[in-house]
DNA sequence: CTCTAATGCGAATATGTATTCGCATTCAAT
DNA sequence: ATTGAATGCGAATACATATTCGCATTAGAG
C-alpha cells in the first residue's frame, strides 16, 4: 500500500475500494476490470485510489487476502473433528467447498478461473497447507504408523483433484452431471485413495 | 478467417502466422502477445495478418485447433489397447499427458493456465470425450453390466482430477513433490476409484 | 508477355486504459 | 478559531495495443 490510511474516512475509503474490486470482478471479469471502474463503483475518484494502491493488481491482492481469511474462518468452523469418520469429514469439506464456490455472485469462480495470474496460489497453498495439517492429525490418530512423506503427495493430489474438478464443473453449467453426483463421486474417490 | 488464402505464398503466410502465435505465447505469455508481435515474429506485416485473421483471438483459436489434432493423433498411437490391464493403460495415458504438457517449450502450459478464456474447452472436451469412449469400450468389455450413466461422472472426475493435478504440479516447479510420485499416486487413485 | 486480381506493406489512426498533478476540501491538534 | 497535514478530486496526459487504408509488389491465368 502506497500510503497508510490514518484518518477514519480514508480507512473506510480503502475498505470500499477493496469491496468495489470484488464487485467489479463479478460484473466485468478480471480483464475488463479497470482502476477507473473500481473507483467509480466505490464512489471515489481514481486519484484517491492511487493514493493507497499501486494499481489493479494491488487491489486484487488485497481482496484475495481478505477472502483467504474468510475461507480459513469458514473451515475452522466446520466440524472436521476427530469424532467424525473420514467419509463424513471429506463430505463436509466438499460441501463447504461448493458452497464457497457459488457464493458472492460468482466472485470466487472468476478468481479461480484466472488462478495462475493472480495470487490465487497464496490462497490455494494456504488451503492445501490447512488440509495437510488436518490430514496429518487425522491419520496420525487413526493410523499410527502412516508414512508422512507419502501423505504429502496424497494431500496434494486430493486437494487439487477436488478443487479443480469442482471448478470445472461449476464453471461450465453442464446440467448433465449433477453437483450431488460429482460430490459423491469425489468423496468415494478420495476416501478410497486415502485408505488404501 | 476473413479471407481465404488462394495463392501458395498466402497459404504459407497463414501457416507462419499460426506458428508465430505459438512462439509469441511461449515468449510473452497470452496477455502480452499482440497482433503486432505475432506479425513481427512471423516476419510479416500486421496489415497482412488482418487480411486473414480477425485478431489475436482468431489466431489462438486456429493454433489450438492444430494442437488438438496433434494430441488426438498422439493418443491414437498410444497402446491403450484391450490387451493391457487397466493400471498399465492409466499409467501410459498419464505419462503421455506429462510429456505433452512439457513439450513445445511450455506452450501447452501457457495455454492450460489460461484455459477459461480460451477455446481450451474445445480441446479439453475433446479429450474428455476421447477418454469417455475408451472407458466405455474398456468397461463394457471387462465389466459387462457396468452402469454407463455412472461412468460419465467417473470419467469427468478422473479426467479433470488428473489433468489439473498435473497442471498445478507442472506450473509450480515444486521440487518437493517428484513428478514420478505424482504420476504413481494419480494412477493409484484412478485405478482404485474406477474399480470399486 | 500482359494484365488483373491477389497479396503485402507499415505509417497513420483509433481505442482503451493507466497514472499524474495542481488545486479544493476536510480533519484534528492546538 | 486557526492552521498545517491529510485527504479527495478528475481533467489532462501518457502509454500500449488494435485496426485501417492507400499504395507498391507479385502471382499466375490467358
Amino acid at each position: 500500500m502506497r500510503k497508510h490510511p490514518r484518518q477514519r474516512r480514508s480507512r473506510q475509503l480503502v475498505d470500499s475500494l477493496i469491496e468495489a474490486t470484488g464487485r467489479a470482478l463479478v460484473e466485468y471479469g478480471l480483464d475488463h476490470t479497470t482502476t477507473v471502474r473500481i473507483a467509480e463503483i466505490a464512489g471515489v475518484s481514481v486519484g484517491s485510489l492511487y493514493q493507497y494502491f499501486e494499481g489493479k493488481e494491488a487491489l486484487v491482492e488485497a481482496l484475495m487476502d481478505k477472502l483467504a481469511g474468510d475461507i480459513a474462518q469458514g473451515l475452522r468452523r466446520l466440524p472436521l473433528a476427530d469424532s467424525a469418520g473420514l467419509r463424513e469429514t471429506v463430505e463436509g469439506a466438499i460441501r463447504f467447498g461448493f458452497a464457497v464456490l457459488h457464493s458472492r455472485d460468482g466472485l470466487y469462480l472468476e478468481l479461480v478461473r484466472n488462478w495462475h495470474r493472480l495470487p490465487t496460489n497464496r490462497v490455494a497453498n494456504a488451503l492445501q497447507q490447512h488440509f495437510m495439517e488436518l490430514s496429518r492429525l487425522y491419520f496420525i490418530k487413526h493410523y499410527r504408523d502412516y508414512p508422512i512423506e507419502d501423505l504429502q503427495v496424497r494431500v496434494f493430489i486430493v486437494a487439487n483433484s477436488v478443487l479443480f474438478t469442482m471448478v470445472r464443473h461449476a464453471s461450465q453449467n453442464d446440467a448433465l452431471l449433477r453437483e450431488d453426483d460429482i460430490a459423491a463421486g469425489l468423496t468415494d474417490m478420495v476416501v478410497g485413495y486415502m485408505t488404501h
